[in-house]
DNA sequence: CGTGGCGATGAAAGCGCTTTCGCGATCGAA
DNA sequence: TTCGATCGCGAAAGCGCTTTCATCGCCACG
């Protein structure tokens, strides 16, 4: 167990050597795929022990035809929105035996190239929310790669998961509503996320139902800060009755603006978010529920789905694209107004 | 730009012969290798373009005997610790050119083969906290496969990086006991994690350093509803003054459990936390501040360095390990007590 | 004893790409 | 016009592995 510090790499061959056999067997006993006399595979076993022998998978895959990885696209990890959703893939992928890249397009102004890179080394490829522009995404998938859309505009002859966003917010609206709050402002920017134009859009239809006029966007990041910066300005003069955030760090950001100025939420401000982040639990902030690692997982199994169906038979024509929507579910706690019983946990 | 349900993957071959030149001018134009005449290299660009070309990293990397990937394994991404340093990591790393592989180890029970897996795929690698044990991770490196340890022991001729867990447990403890507060009691399991066993053996220190017995760790998981559990049991009876947690989720799951019980915090009971997730703003509680994403940007400089250095000359000695110890940072919020000036945002 | 059959193993052909080497062709200078 | 120097490009050798295909013993059976 000496930390040698040897010059050259071990490969198959030298643990072929110093077993005295050939690199068919070693293959043979490391993977298991045909019988070899004990002897020999333990001798062979020995040797790769010996060795410290760890296989490159760049030959494996190589020769196998496969990366026996996946990718998945995201535009950040702040907030534990994307946080779950990548854990929920990378827990189903691991167990369909693929390994998980990610990339993380954040602040990076290469994007496109990034994931076209990535394209190259991955069997297939879940893209989130906003992180690429469509034709990279179309071109990608015509270039064999099977892409998965997540949490984002379906296109054409790609598979797409999303959540029920503009329905929920109708549901956010009326609940509003019903509380009595007539002035509704949204906070959010709807040209940045898909996400977020669905809510506004939801939110704008919920409230037009209840004859309503609909809102005009407050557009903002989607940090704590900005919503904190922005509700600033909105509170500060004619306000509204209440805040929708397009996510909860925008509303708990509004719940900083308010506590700032000195109004009570829900007395005098209504503010509600989407998520259900942890925070939102100790603010007592209405919200929207995600089933975020659920939307990772389906991802996951949709993208192995489809390298199995391409692996199976490469010349059939694909299935046609498939698109689900998953359910969410509001959380009402005292943030929106007061209840009949307490707000629950 | 039509999706063709092609039967062959697109090879280099297939550009270069639609282009009319050898593989190698379509690598070299691709590559930007070597000087290509300006009319054949249209010619290349516009076949590949044509086809959807893109390269299969699989072969590019066998030929250039580097993976241009590392990867790093954390326990999971529940709570933003672990998430924000992979998202430091992947930062840093893509921007040193590798792509990032992550492997949550969580609730896997074949997390070692894992790990191991994972090392053949990567240039190196980086293994966060209680993952694997010190064998895996000691003959990864072995094996060729520079490693770096992150928020967790140090290994023999392993790099490590922590953060000074014990040391800001011992002025958290002198903070607390300021505040008078002499029945403290912590909350986790130090022996599920490097970081938790170091936060208690600092706060330990600390107390014993006043003159006050050492308290026994009450065991719990890192999760909010194990540290509610944890602390409703530890609540009902005889009761410490103040409550220290071994992150903030466990923390939260106190001011619950006192809650419950009808505790006034911090007059009842002070509860303290670890790592300032953004609920803990939101519940004023007082908090010991990571740099997280420096961790993990840190680390995957040390990873690259290592690759360097040894793609360099790859006979050279190694250099001896380094270690280091980031700094963190103690954020006063109420919940450790009355302030003269109010508490901080 | 002679064979067909089978289990164990080796030789070698790729997988898709990069890169060295070398060969014509073209260019500048004498 | 001639000769060495470039320049542009193709041929081919790997990179580390999997996987036929062939071979070689060895056994059981006739």
């Amino acid at each position: 167990m000496k930390a040698l510090s040897r010059s050259k790499p071990v490969t198959i061959y030298e643990v072929a050597r110093h077993a005295g056999v050939s690199i068919a067997t070693v293959s043979r006993v490391l993977r298991g795929t045909a019988p070899v006399a004990e002897q020999t595979s333990a001798r062979v076993r020995a040797a790769a022990q010996a060795l410290h022998f760890t296989p490159n998978r760049l030959g494996r895959s190589l020769a196998e035809g496969r990366h026996a990885a996946n990718g998945i696209v995201f535009p950040d990890l702040v907030g534990p929105y994307y946080a779950e959703v990548v854990l929920g893939y990378e827990e189903a992928a691991s167990e369909l035996g693929s390994s998980v890249l990610i990339l993380a397009t954040g602040r990076r102004r290469d994007a496109a190239a990034a994931v076209v890179e990535l394209a190259g080394r991955v069997d297939g490829l879940v893209i989130m929310g906003n992180t690429v522009d469509d034709a990279t995404a179309a071109g990608i998938a015509a270039g064999g790669v099977p892409v998965v859309l997540l949490a984002r505009e379906p296109l054409a002859g790609i598979d797409t998961i999303r959540t029920r966003n503009a329905a929920s917010a109708k549901v956010l609206a009326a609940h509003l509503v019903e509380h009595g709050h007539r002035r509704i402002a949204f906070l959010g920017d709807p040209a940045g996320s898909p996400d977020v134009a669905g809510r506004f859009a939801g939110l704008a239809a919920g409230l037009r139902a209840a004859g309503l006029p609909a809102p005009e966007p407050v557009s903002c990041g989607l940090e704590t800060a900005a919503g904190e910066a922005a509700a600033a300005v909105l509170l500060d003069g004619d306000r509204p009755d209440a805040i929708v955030g397009a996510n909860d760090e925008v509303a708990l950001g509004a719940l900083l603006a308010a506590a700032a100025v000195g109004l009570r939420v829900p007395d005098d401000l209504a503010v509600t978010g989407w998520d259900d982040v942890l925070a939102a639990r100790f603010a007592g902030l209405t919200t929207v529920r995600q089933p975020m690692r659920e939307l990772g997982a389906t991802a996951a199994r949709w993208v192995h789905r489809r390298i199995a169906e391409r692996t199976a038979d490469p010349n059939r024509p694909l299935a046609p694209a498939r698109r689900r929507i998953l359910p969410t579910q509001l959380v009402v706690r005292r943030s929106c107004g007061h209840h009949g019983t307490p707000g629950g946990s």
